[in-house]
DNA sequence: CGGCCCCTGACG
DNA sequence: CGTCAGGGGCCG
């Protein structure tokens, strides 16, 4: 569910919630969320430990302890996290529970039970997670149309898969390959091998300007953000693309198109997007 | 690469 | 009832 612009406004809101509060213990509802080391180590391991920072690196959240301690977690699809009262009431489906010493709780909730923790020892690499593959952060200036197309350049997968590629480039889900291939006009199945650079350009400055106008339009406080239980923040409203199949497209008018794209669901305007322009 | 897996819930 | 969902990993 939650991609770059959802994961960059859950560190702004849950930081200052979070720092250098202690979190006095945890409860582990469900092991299985717990990827590494166990569930049993990460609730002994984090007891009583003081949490200095948080860090985002692509759909990742990273939570820094004054030990040098670290753990990281990944939200997937409905992962949810909150700080919320310790006399609040609880989300269905709450897997962990920290208690800190503050009267408040850091409560981690997943539908689906796909979203994942690792904890991690002062120094120890974190070769489990996967964030050790992760390409530029979007707003890297190392991301250049250079950079894509050697990468991509020679090859005739899609550049909505390009996108979608967390080794290429990390934080851009389902949601905003949509809506930054409708900004920079280009077809979604357009094949990597047959930008010029001029598109490949447009793509790169598209990503950024597409990602920082969703985290600023997301943005909310504390309060709105625990109202609206983690979710209710993002900002559909201001999608132009995604969700809309069937309706007209908000620059010509016409009806935008849905189809299937390495087995993810696609939206785009068929005329902005220049059908007609080589497929 | 496609296909299937992990899960629950919403919707047709 | 079947299909789909904004995540990623693994398998042949």
């Amino acid at each position: 569910m939650p991609e770059l612009p959802e994961i960059e406004t859950i560190k702004r809101v849950l930081l200052p919630q979070m720092k250098d509060a202690t979190i006095k213990t945890l409860t582990v509802k469900r092991p299985e969320v717990i990827a590494y080391p166990t569930a049993g180590e990460f609730c002994k391991r984090l007891a009583g430990q003081k949490i200095c920072d948080v860090n985002r690196r692509g759909k990742f959240l990273t939570v820094l302890l004054e030990s040098g301690d670290s753990f990281t977690l990944h939200l997937r699809m409905t992962g949810c996290l909150l700080v919320t009262p310790s006399d609040y009431p609880a989300e269905k489906h709450t897997h962990i529970v920290f208690e800190l010493d503050n009267g408040n709780e850091i409560r981690f909730s997943d539908t689906r039970r796909f979203g994942r923790f690792w904890f991690f020892q002062n120094g120890e690499t974190d070769s489990y997670s996967g964030i050790d593959k992760l390409g530029l952060e979007p707003f890297d200036r190392r991301l250049t149309s250079e950079y894509l197309k050697d990468r991509f350049g020679t090859r005739r997968k899609s550049i909505k898969e390009c996108l979608l590629d967390q080794s290429a480039i990390a934080g851009i889900g389902n949601i905003y390959s949509d809506e930054i291939l409708f900004a920079a006009k280009l077809l979604p199945k357009r094949p990597a091998n047959t930008l010029i650079i001029d598109e490949w350009q447009r793509l790169i400055s598209k990503i950024s300007e597409v990602l920082i106008y969703f985290i600023e339009k997301n943005a909310v406080t504390p309060e709105e953000y625990l109202q609206g239980k983690g979710q209710e923040y993002r900002n559909t409203p201001f999608l132009r693309v995604y969700g809309n199949d069937d309706k007209p497209c908000p620059i010509c008018g016409e009806l935008l198109c849905k189809t299937v794209i390495a087995g993810r669901s696609c939206v785009y305007c068929p005329t902005c997007q220049g059908e007609t322009e080589g497929i």
